[in-house]
DNA sequence: TTTGATAATGAGAACCATTATCAATAAGGA
DNA sequence: TCCTTATTGATAATGGTTCTCATTATCAAA
């Protein structure tokens, strides 16, 4: 999908308001993300722009991802695997949350209930931000279990 | 509070029903984290039982979370800083979710709205588990933004 | 098109929380 | 008290992520 002024990817025009270069680094991660959507982790993300581009290293995924996560174009996930993961936002993945799995680590994403799940939110953000004087930036809710397969072999 | 058998602290037969064995840094921590209640990073459970013990190395801290963690009677949090919380389980702290700073880093605990959220989550558990075969055991909700010092100071 | 200021990069060292190793110690049943 | 072996202390190792710094490349301006 290309802008509307001709000037290359969408997302180009985000990088220029900020002054941001446009790099082949940054082409790179950003092409392969939009190839293998889902969560991945940044050497995952390495590995596979390594194959394309044999000249970038690994600080620069880990700077390419901390600006892109900064811009907004990218969400950085903690699922507590001593790693981080990271998913390009686009309009398909809308808000969603997930299920982690403790055998392999596996995630499922979720979307069910997310009205519900608005409304109970926005009810305890209305109470704690004035019971704390507490400004929320966001929340996450995950589940942790065991997946078919997990579930299986133990 | 001692249990009924008097053979010492409430924990002690937790321990004996494991075949473990009941030692001076084991009974260090557990003292240790019943007077600083809250979330505590290893480091802080580490100087707090150093004073007291200075014999007691680093390693035995974790070791002895780790083994609290999987007896049940400690609760180790991770709320993306980059280091592990651990926090006594006790009748008082109930079941509660978590406001964490991001500027600061300090957590603010809550039990709002824990039975509309009870609700929710049992409701979620039940669709997702089938819709995925996912078994769950936990879950998870905590919201970031800022605190009252923090909003001020930027 | 060329130039110049400086943003961005690559390579590898540094960082830091946590875990593993292993010889020495100590808990607790016999 | 003795003996088995769980536990410990010291420290090295691990692994993801960040920092450093000399080099390179982008792009606005000439």
């Amino acid at each position: 999908m290309v802008n509307r002024r001709g000037k290359g990817p969408w997302w180009v025009t985000a990088f220029r308001n900020q002054g941001l270069r446009i790099t082949e680094p940054r082409q790179a991660v950003l092409d392969v993300m939009q190839k293998m959507s889902g969560h991945h982790s940044a050497d995952e993300i390495f590995f596979r722009v390594h194959r394309l581009y044999p000249g970038i290293g690994l600080a620069t995924i880990y700077r390419t991802l901390d600006l892109l996560t900064r811009l907004g174009l990218v969400k950085k996930h903690d699922f507590g695997q001593g790693r981080a993961r990271y998913e390009l936002i686009t309009k398909e993945a809308e808000h969603h949350h997930h299920l982690i799995c403790e055998g392999c680590g596996k995630v499922i994403d979720y979307n069910d209930f997310m009205n519900e799940e608005k409304t109970l939110v926005k009810k305890i953000e209305e109470v704690l931000s004035k019971k704390h004087n507490f400004k929320i930036k966001s929340h996450n809710l995950q589940f942790y279990g065991l997946c078919e397969n997990c579930q299986k072999r133990r």
